[in-house]
DNA sequence: TTGTAGGCGTTATCAG
DNA sequence: CTGATAACGCCTACAA
């Protein structure tokens, strides 16, 4: 680091530090002349405030942690974008934490950060957590945090969902619609808040169409690919469905895989209808049903909450809870040819 | 921020400060009792050192930044997988940075990270640049930069690419095999490097198969969705192609709509290979042959190369350049039914 | 093994 | 309008 220093620069103009740091403070304390011999020479000398430093003493470090679950994926890379958008207009920085599904891995990073590296943070929860209170711990401190798309019920904080239970109770009527009779759903973790969520939009919309709720219907597959393809192939040979759900993405690929595999035709033998942000879901296979969520615009709403509650520090309980609307867009996979 | 600081802490524990800072630092000039008993004590109360203090004070800030032109693509989210991997794996914070290939952003982000925000840089670079001297500038500061795919030939310092050639060349080897007599190459930016090996590839592949180069045959596209389209319309309807080599994924999934939209047989009518991540290639309709660069490995090495010379401050004339082999995958796009 | 003191680079306060 | 000073929280010589 051979920058040059505040000290330094001051010698060099036979000013004081203090008047270097008005210089670059903007205010208005300050003679016009001064100042912009300040600028000038500081250009030169290519100065710029050390930010540790200043950071140190203004308490604040004008960065904020983004921690997701993964970020090799459509949804979660386009939140970011938003969110890194909104920071940037801020004039914040913006660190990435993955937590690979790993609940330990989130304890860590939020545990970690808690101790003047954030100002603020944006979380999409692992989910395999059972036991939050090392949350509550941190809710305490001021340091605001904003969950998005998948919460922790439990923690009291801002949150940024999606209308998940009528986007869920459509595409299972959708589906119907479409004259299936046994319809899988899959899921990830059924604990997961928005598992949960997702599955119940699709248990009522059996129930109030008068279809029966098989339990055995429902299935749980795995973040690993390989294990999910066996599931699957297991389901699609015994089980029979002439209608997938998919709760996740991941999910509805690895049923493409399995069907074209076994020669199972989708649209027609089988209908598949998923939450999935894919731009090109169209141009699959056959086009991919999908239920298409703002993710976008959840990590620009995201950060904008974190950020209006960065500016009123002294507002800290009042939570913003929005809900955004997805959309269920209708393609080949369910509609048949 | 109502955490305990390092004073407290001492005053609570009737020891001085030092004492504290040496049972966090894994200093072996303590006791094994106060160390622990200081250990414990911070537990109890949640004490953390403060990042912005000890960073001050050491001069270093453990972070590294990742500028990327966007994040929502496939390769540059599972580079940038690849790279928070090996970050973490040392300790290390990731900070993200999204220039939109916007040179100005660009620089505007280089120029402000050298004043102690981050240890070292790994970049994708723009493009858009005809002056780099910036650049120069930097580099006759010690934080130590990586580039990976996109890079500027004439900055000095270590690079991670692929054997972008070799691939243009397979790739076109193989359109000419499948009897392409018309290969239009789709690209962005015919200036920026990563676009101009590609490019030679493909004219050298044509000249050694006795085929004509045609310089009308070489498109030039836009980062603009809309504008790229009608491109496309223009050269599918004039230039009927019957061969399409795109440099970048988007270009070919543009491609994709475009000859949907206009009932041209992808795979029969017209064949089309690109650069591209897309890990559900063999999902699209038809299945993508692609030219599949291992991202992830690339945001790896990119980190690994930028943590050594973290650790031998000393030598910064030693740069290292990598080549990475990509995979040319024939899927039905070039290879028909 | 522990404590004391000085400084990392800034900036706010206060005095002039 | 400008300068001196103390403090942000921590770490490392140096001293004991």
């Amino acid at each position: 680091m051979d920058s040059i220093n505040i000290k330094q620069l001051a010698e060099k103009l036979k000013v004081s530090t203090s008047t270097i740091s008005r210089a670059f403070r903007g205010h208005n304390d300050i003679s016009k002349e001064t100042k912009e011999k300040i600028l000038a020479m500081a250009q030169e000398l290519n100065y710029q405030p050390n930010h540790l430093a200043s950071n140190l003493r203004e308490q604040k470090s004008k960065t904020i942690a983004v921690i997701v679950p993964e970020i090799a994926n459509n949804f979660f890379s386009r939140a970011i974008n938003g969110i890194e958008r909104v920071a940037r207009d801020n004039g914040f920085h913006v660190l990435i934490y993955l937590t690979n599904d790993d609940f330990d891995k989130e304890v860590a990073f939020i545990t970690e950060l808690h101790h003047g590296r954030v100002d603020g943070i944006i979380m999409s929860v692992t989910g395999e957590a059972q036991d939050h209170s090392y949350m509550h711990k941190i809710r305490k401190k001021s340091i605001p945090l904003v969950f998005f798309d998948r919460v922790y019920d439990d923690v009291i904080t801002s949150k940024v969902a999606t209308n998940d239970y009528d986007s869920s109770y459509l595409a299972t009527r959708h589906l119907i619609d479409q004259g299936c009779k046994r319809i899988v759903y899959l899921v990830v973790n059924k604990n997961l808040s928005i598992g949960k969520m997702r599955m119940q939009g699709y248990f009522d919309s059996l129930e109030s169409s008068g279809e029966t709720i098989r339990e055995e219907l429902v299935i749980d597959c795995s973040n690993d690919m390989v294990k999910t393809t066996l599931i699957l192939e297991h389901v699609f040979k015994y089980l029979k469905p002439d209608g997938v759900f998919a709760s996740v993405e991941r999910l509805a690929l690895a049923s493409y895989y399995v069907c074209h595999d076994m020669n199972i035709a989708i649209g027609t033998d089988v209908k598949i209808v998923c939450f999935s942000s894919l731009e090109i879901a169209p141009l699959l296979n056959p086009s991919l049903s999908t239920i298409t969520q703002p993710a976008y615009d959840m990590g620009v709403e995201a950060a904008q909450i974190l950020f209006r509650s960065l500016e009123n520090p002294d507002d800290n309980e009042n939570y913003e809870n929005v809900v955004l609307n997805s959309e269920l867009i209708i393609r080949k996979s369910t509609s048949g040819i």
